[in-house]
DNA sequence: TTCATTCTGTACCAATCAGTACAAAATTTG
DNA sequence: CAAATTTTGTACTGATTGGTACAGAATGAA
């Protein structure tokens, strides 16, 4: 295998550009700045991403949520109250001194912005979303299961509920509530759940 | 008061703007396009809208936001129920068959575009989206009052709850669940507050 | 050390962006 | 009618967009 050698790894750059994209989303994101953010230049860019632009974005999503999806699955699986954890989850939202803090939730500014615009990239954005849905679903079910949680409610409708808090608060926040009223906002509908 | 007389109503075309950078957004609504639905040319735009683009997206948003809290206002004073009707608002928001069905909120579609980039933008959406809240609370805090609902809930703490739910399901619906699944889930979040 | 292969950096491209300049058109006033 | 005023349509601007072409750099194999 001869020819001179590549200066980047394809995953870090991929998730350096899926920081750009988080904070200005697909259109805002330049080029350039995307280019400057990765540390390479136009030649390996379009070698090794054929699609382009859109296939950057594309891939800094599956990644980005690979990343998180992975994570939340293995920090439950470590933790003896998934449902405490879960809590924890949500209440990290209203912690304003978060870096985080005005970007939201990448797949969800992703959605909002590719809904009317792109049906290929909208169902593959909702398809990650509904898997966090689903984590949310099994978390529930396991929870009812051990009488963790007491509901008459479904653990499918409890899982959509909060993912619906998740898509809300990410954009409420962006409001700038303060955190207490957002804290208590996200107890309330926690406490909905069990 | 001489002069050639203008062919446009000013309020007429910023309605049609709306109606662009609701679908598209505000980076991906381009001039050309705005002025095309519009139906004036670059002379008149620049000469009434000296702030350009950005200029008229906030006056979109702003008559955008006026219309839908007037209205919201009118209906609820003349309703005999205005929990009722608060409920019937946001079932709407299931209707798979509905025009609107893939444009979310206009104010929380822009609240995620602008949230990292314009801080002035951001606040000016912000106080829309509480003046939506504080419908919400004086539905509640009246109808807790008259005995019409049954919480132990504060009116400040469902009102939230209710713009949080809003601006949620305008991005859940996005991933194209099934109408009686998100009817459900509103229902539910409904029920929470009484 | 030469060759084939692979990757990189730069110069370049047409298209599009928001916005400006300005002459002509359409009106009221005198 | 002519003059003053205001709006309109068009031609044009420089900047920026995402993307391409390609020469040359860096490697392994022969």
């Amino acid at each position: 295998m001869a020819g001179r050698p590549k200066i980047f790894d394809e995953q870090e750059v991929i998730s350096k550009a899926a920081q750009v994209f988080w904070e200005k989303g697909y259109e805002a994101a330049s080029a350039e700045e995307l280019l400057k953010a990765m540390g390479i230049g136009k030649g390996s860019f379009y070698l090794f991403f054929k699609g382009g632009k859109k296939e950057l974005y594309e891939k800094s999503l599956q990644q980005f949520a690979s990343n998180l999806l992975s994570r939340l699955r293995k920090e439950i699986a470590e933790s003896q109250n998934p449902f405490e954890y879960l809590k924890t989850f949500f209440l990290e939202l209203s912690d304003g001194a978060n870096v985080h803090k005005a970007k939201g939730c990448f797949m969800g500014n992703a959605l909002v912005e590719m809904a009317a615009k792109d049906e290929y990239t909208r169902k593959m954005i909702a398809k990650l979303l509904f898997e966090l849905e689903e984590i949310f679903v099994d978390v529930i079910q396991t929870s009812k299961d051990k009488n963790v949680i007491k509901t008459d409610k479904s653990a499918e409708l409890l899982g959509s509920h909060l993912l619906n808090l998740w898509n809300g608060i990410n954009i409420t926040k962006r409001m700038n509530m303060n955190d207490a009223s957002l804290a208590a906002l996200i107890k309330f509908n926690l406490d909905m759940v069990g």
